[in-house]
DNA sequence: TGGGCTGACCGTAACGGTTCAGAACCAATT
DNA sequence: AATTGGTTCTGAACCGTTACGGTCAGCCCA
């Protein structure tokens, strides 16, 4: 008994004096061979320590690998611990779970820009969830003849969508701020670009943004001030490249320290809010007296605080996508899902204090 | 050009006159061919809309799949929402990104038990995290012929494992309550088997526990408490299948209603305590004064509230599943690594009143 | 008796690559 | 002139399966 290969099919078969082909019957039709030959094999496989046939073997054979491959941003700890793209991860993960496909999450290497990972997963599909428009993972990707869902990206000919109306929602909630009167304001974004610029953000810089989903809750931002009046190049924005509370604070702290009139602080994500908040609460700032704060998200933790926010069905996010990626292989146009978002007004909002109040307090 | 079947490295030879050897050289070994024919190559390939070498095909001729296969519990949206679970994925997550590797979650479907994905999942190697140990899919992994790790699992013989010194840990824990004078204490446990049983687990079902982590801190807890003459079969164990605060809440209810005398809750999971102590908080019991809680895990919340717990370093042991599983294919023997632990005081435990001041207030 | 049907099994041809041992060619060295 | 060495490219053998289209024996029924 020859231990060094591991038993295949062939060699199975060999053994019992059968064909491979009722071999594979046995673990793929049972009907197609009687009973009796089947526990043969079976049994003979056991004792040879056959574990059943070859997954890539098969996967190359039948032209399905049986998973769903995972395009994340290029920092995978961001998306382990961000609630919105975790809610993603898991509505997707159970898409696939439910449909019995893997999901394979492709390694991006932060550091050199190896496109060879996208090339090397065996899947039947992908799906790509809010990377930089210039990603060259994306590109990697959007090459290889298989089906393909974005998430919070732009649209790309031929491949399906999902995501939100991200500027009209925040739209929505500009207007709920401009109706309490709130004129002066500041933003805290993430991060615009795959570079590091920790600081003020130009509105050019704004417009040409990489990402998709901060770009566009800008320009919905500067549309609807712009409706009042308000001259958004003068808008502090302030950006930052980590994605944390504490970098939610410090771009808080850099924004009031530059611009002490700004009465409200809207921030593109709940965890940059909850950042802010820390910040106002650092300086003896009351929330929503001295200053509104608000977020966007919809994520356990603000909503535990009143937050002021858009709640956006993440986990149905996950869903769709891997529902579109699973459902008919290739209809004749790209689909697109656009999910509903909600306005949530917390307790971190509220009219603006008067210029009088300002100065002589309540 | 019929575009029926997409391009393949024959069709692209066939194309450029040369052999197959060459077309997949270009890819694969730059410097086997000329460059003036590795341009002609790919710039053909490009043509042709051909998509480099089908990385199933290639996975069979080479023998490697550039993945790792992650088996989770039965229930996925559990490990994406506990941060335990969560920090020891970011870390399997993080050394397959730093190898190049893919990971793939290998779906289980909780319904019906179906091991076919695990047969089909085209991987280099298997993580398994935390399964009960008479699990199908636990089993189904272990015949596939490819290296394996178990994490938070009893040991298996031929594999490696990742874990911690769950019974040490959590002794040392007992030992400070002891210490403080805790006699009467309750326990509040995670799911102990596959079966559904939310309510006290008599000590049978403790030990039979089909979670190893489980089952090892209560009989850790038990011998800590034997020591010192407490007798275990009276001590209240509480045992809930959904791992949630909710769940923790409850069972401390049920827990207090049953045995008002008890003194401290010491909860396996800090997402259980903090249920806990909500529940307590509830009650108006004042914690620790009335009743001393405390977790383990060492989660970000827990700490904020200065929970008494076990800390233990979960990001690193998914690091070192993902190493172990990574490094040399087949070493002599299998290889164990115990990562340490860190026992945090926090302010939700202290010596229990006396049964004068139970009687009398403080 | 022979035609049609069914159940059980088999042979061959892919599936799309990689790899290894050369062959062919040319230039440089002995 | 023969040897050596290097580069560039080729042929053929795999990798382990499954799809497809059979074959063949046995049985039913007219």
């Amino acid at each position: 008994m020859h231990v060094r290969r591991p038993a295949t099919l062939a060699s199975l078969a060999a053994e019992l004096g059968v064909s491979r082909t009722t071999v594979s019957n046995a673990y793929n039709r049972p009907d197609q061979l009687s009973p009796e030959l089947r526990r043969r094999v079976l049994e003979t496989a056991r004792r040879l320590g056959y574990p059943g046939p070859d997954p890539v073997a098969r996967s190359l054979r039948t032209r399905k690998a049986g998973a769903v491959g995972l395009l994340l941003t290029e920092n995978l700890s961001y998306a382990f611990r961000d609630p919105a793209a975790l809610g993603f991860l898991e509505g997707l993960a159970l898409a696939c779970e439910g449909a019995g496909q893997g999901l394979h999450l492709v390694p991006v290497n932060p550091e050199r820009e190896d496109v060879a990972a996208v090339h090397r997963a065996g899947v039947d599909g992908f799906v790509v969830y809010s990377v930089p428009d210039d990603d060259p993972h994306l590109a990697a990707v959007l090459s290889r003849p298989v089906p393909t869902v974005v998430a919070d990206q732009p649209t790309v000919d031929g491949v399906d969508r999902v995501g939100i109306d991200d500027r009209g929602a925040i739209m929505e909630l500009a207007q709920q701020l401009i109706t309490l009167g709130h004129r002066k304001v500041g933003v805290i974004c993430m991060r615009l670009a795959r570079d590091r610029n920790d600081g003020f953000a130009p509105v050019e810089r704004q417009k040409t943004a990489h990402f998709h989903v901060q770009r566009t809750r800008l320009a919905g931002l500067s549309e609807a001030f712009a409706k009042v009046g308000v001259d958004w190049s003068r808008v502090p924005v302030v950006e930052r490249f980590d994605h944390s509370t504490a970098s939610g604070a410090s771009a808080a702290a850099q924004l009031l320290d530059a611009d002490r009139d700004v009465t409200a602080l809207i921030c593109t994500s709940d965890i940059l809010a909850l950042g802010a908040l820390t910040e106002a609460k650092r300086r003896g700032l009351r929330v929503p007296q001295d200053l509104t704060v608000t977020g966007f998200d919809g994520i356990a933790e603000g909503e535990r605080l009143g937050l002021t926010t858009v709640r956006q069905p993440v986990l149905e996010k996950g869903k769709a996508a891997g529902k579109l990626l699973l459902a008919s292989p290739d209809p004749t146009r790209p689909r697109e899902i656009t999910l509903p978002t909600e306005l949530i007004l917390g307790t971190t909002s509220a009219a603006p204090r008067t210029a009088e109040e300002r100065w002589f307090g309540p």
